[in-house]
DNA sequence: CCTACTTCCTTGACTCATTCAAGGGCGAGC
DNA sequence: GCTCGCCCTTGAATGAGTCAAGGAAGTAGG
């Protein structure tokens, strides 16, 4: 887990100016891993009071954008956000509640993630999404409750 | 291609009915692979005069539910839709005009593609999506035109 | 410590893909 | 050709995310 006084040594690191608001942020995405905007921003103002929602999609930005978190969005879903970033690790996503969970690269040295023919592109970047379903959602899975979907 | 006598038999076979709408949004699907929803709706108006933008949504949605079509979004993009459809092929994105190409499955049959660990999970699908520079942004990378992002 | 500059946060309005709801229209089987 | 049930039209609503302008606060230099 991250302290405050972590926080802000990872956002000066990066160059970034050390406010209220990023501490906040970047506190609340090591908390909950995969935590939407929404939920975000209702764990950043636990942590420090008001802050407008503006502000908050302002600093997941900077913060993507410093490589300090990830952001992740499987079809059918909302930006969500994690901070465990600078390994190659991937993501299970429950169709039914469209709940997340990490998966590590399941080959040793990420085979098969250089396209056999790429098209021309100059590729970056490999980006596995495995859907299924959720132990919870298994069990009860008479009636999903909710639909991952949008 | 799909002529129409195609597509209304593909209709057919998934038990839909054959309405103007559907055939010509599956033509269309046909035609351009990987258009999103207004494109759909505008080479659709073009096959068949008016239709509203909601009955192009319901037809994506029937042909999707009944598998004649795929939906993709990577993070950031409207929902784009395919009609290559049965086969495990996977994209490469552009990260600067978001443009989309197929990719086949690397390794000849989807290895790495069964995770290491799946958190108890129950995995149905692996999907694969690369991310890079498409050549015609790659050659005049100088200033993207258009960030593929939301 | 204090000032000045730059970056960041607040407020409020707005965009736009997608969905919801109600009613009339049309395809398919008899 | 008629009836039933699904499909399309119209019109409005939802909601994540963005834009824009101005005031506040962090940081570097004196």
């Amino acid at each position: 887990m991250t302290t405050r006084t972590d926080a802000e040594e990872l956002l000066r690191s990066v160059s970034l100016r050390v406010t209220r608001p990023r501490v906040a942020v970047l506190l609340a995405a090591h908390d909950r891993p995969h935590a939407d905007t929404e939920t975000l921003i209702g764990a950043a103002r636990e942590g420090m009071g008001a802050v407008s929602h503006q502000a908050v999609y302002d600093v997941l930005r900077a913060l993507t954008d410093a490589g300090l978190l990830r952001r992740i969005q499987p079809a059918g879903s909302v930006a969500r956000y994690e901070a465990r970033i600078g390994d190659n690790h991937h993501h299970v996503v429950c169709r039914s509640c469209g709940s997340i969970a990490d998966v590590d690269c399941a080959v040793g040295h990420t085979p098969c993630l250089t396209p056999s023919d790429d098209a021309g592109f100059t590729v970056d970047e490999a980006e596995v999404t495995f859907w299924g379903q959720c132990p919870d959602c298994a069990t009860s899975s008479d009636i999903p409750h909710h639909d991952a979907r949008q």
